[in-house]
DNA sequence: TGTACATCAGTGAACGCGCGTTCACTGATGTAC
DNA sequence: TGTACATCAGTGAACGCGCGTTCACTGATGTAC
């Protein structure tokens, strides 16, 4: 063995830095890529720059790195939402200021979905029963989870007296259906070789009849 | 080799009979308890008590057999939804009848949903762009397929006045979305966790929101 | 400031699995004479 | 009605693949003295 050969260290990636992080940004690239299934353990390490079961040492399972990744997706959606909240002109009239933030709410989701299919399909590939799993993550986000903004939009329009209490209880349930269902049949539905444009003016039109058949 | 032993026939499965419908029924059989991923060909050889590579006298690949599977389970669908439509008891009223039509629709599809959730998810599993595509099989149905039943639907809401024409074009695209999202909620979606009963009535909700919405 | 040592993140090799698909074959069936 | 033959649906064996996961290991790093 030639001093010069051993002086090269023999094992280049010696603690990685940040292999938990890396793997979870590999398998969001998977995930956005190709949905739930595409997020594959070996894969991931590859894009690390790591041996396969390397991983073990940060995730229990392929599952549970799958779980982290969707969950990551989540709050990616998230954000979605609250920067389309965020780009909101403050209407004068609180009735139409409520109006607009439900409308963000459903215009956010569906913008993530033409954006990011990948992501979407995996947020809601299966577990995470909602209502509760805070969503932290990216700092400057509000902590709530997507079903959470949507609820927050919706009493917004009870406070402000456009949407009788009574109709409150579970309208979360109804205009998510039809936004998700539309964002599903986009995605990887019948309704995938529609144009961006027709997309968008269907969206708008989808978002008008949840605002009055809900109010 | 003994005279008894040679007597017995040496293949018994020779000439399956129908091999062609024995491996679309078991591949019906595996979408149904695990949607699309779940139609295995070599899983769907063995229940049809065959070697793997036989079922390749009849599909060209596994694609091919999961294409038929989904359009069956598309069929299935749209056979229940007739169902559906052939169980209302005639309304007096042209716009009251009309409004059941549609509801019929709604109702047919999340009862199908409910009761046959991996062929629901089969059925929209990638291809297809609907419109077109009739969906002959099962004598006594229409051959139309979901879609056109529901267009078919909207129709009637125009006629009976219900509808203004001027909202018919692409209306379609926002009932299905609604319901469709919120099947999809339910199969296999944060919505999973809801009883029978929470689903039945919530699912009627989300058809009063369609119907107002819409109309 | 220097040395001994425990920790534990990553390595290397291997496992068993089930999959889709290809190949050359065999023999039951239906048809033509 | 009987025989020769072509057809082609199913067999048997094998392939290469990528996957998740387990095992015993090694050596860079941080800590205690």
């Amino acid at each position: 063995m030639s001093p010069t050969k051993a002086r090269a260290p023999k094992r280049s990636t010696y603690r990685h830095g940040d292999l938990r992080q890396a793997l979870l940004d590999a398998g969001l690239e998977l995930a956005r890529g190709g949905g739930p299934d595409a997020v594959v353990l070996r894969e991931a390490t590859r894009r690390a720059g790591v041996v396969p079961n390397a991983a073990y040492r940060h995730y229990a399972s392929r599952h549970e790195l799958l779980q982290a990744v969707r969950s990551a997706a989540l709050a990616a959606l998230a954000v979605a939402i609250e920067n389309e909240l965020a780009g909101l002109r403050r209407a004068g009239n609180p009735a139409a200021r409520a109006r607009a933030c439900l409308r963000a709410v459903g215009t956010g989701y569906l913008r993530f979905a033409q954006a990011e299919p990948g992501l979407l399909r995996t947020a809601f590939s299966v577990p995470d029963d909602l209502p509760g799993s805070a969503v932290p993550e990216k700092a400057g986000s509000s902590g709530l989870n997507p079903f959470q903004l949507l609820g927050a939009a919706l009493d917004g329009l009870v406070d402000a007296g456009v949407l009788p209490p009574e109709r409150r209880l579970g309208a979360e349930y109804l205009a998510w259906s039809a936004v998700h269902g539309f964002a599903m049949l986009v995605i990887d539905g019948p309704l995938r070789t529609l144009s961006p444009p027709q997309i968008r003016a269907i969206g708008q039109r989808l978002l008008d009849m949840v605002e009055k058949g809900l109010t």
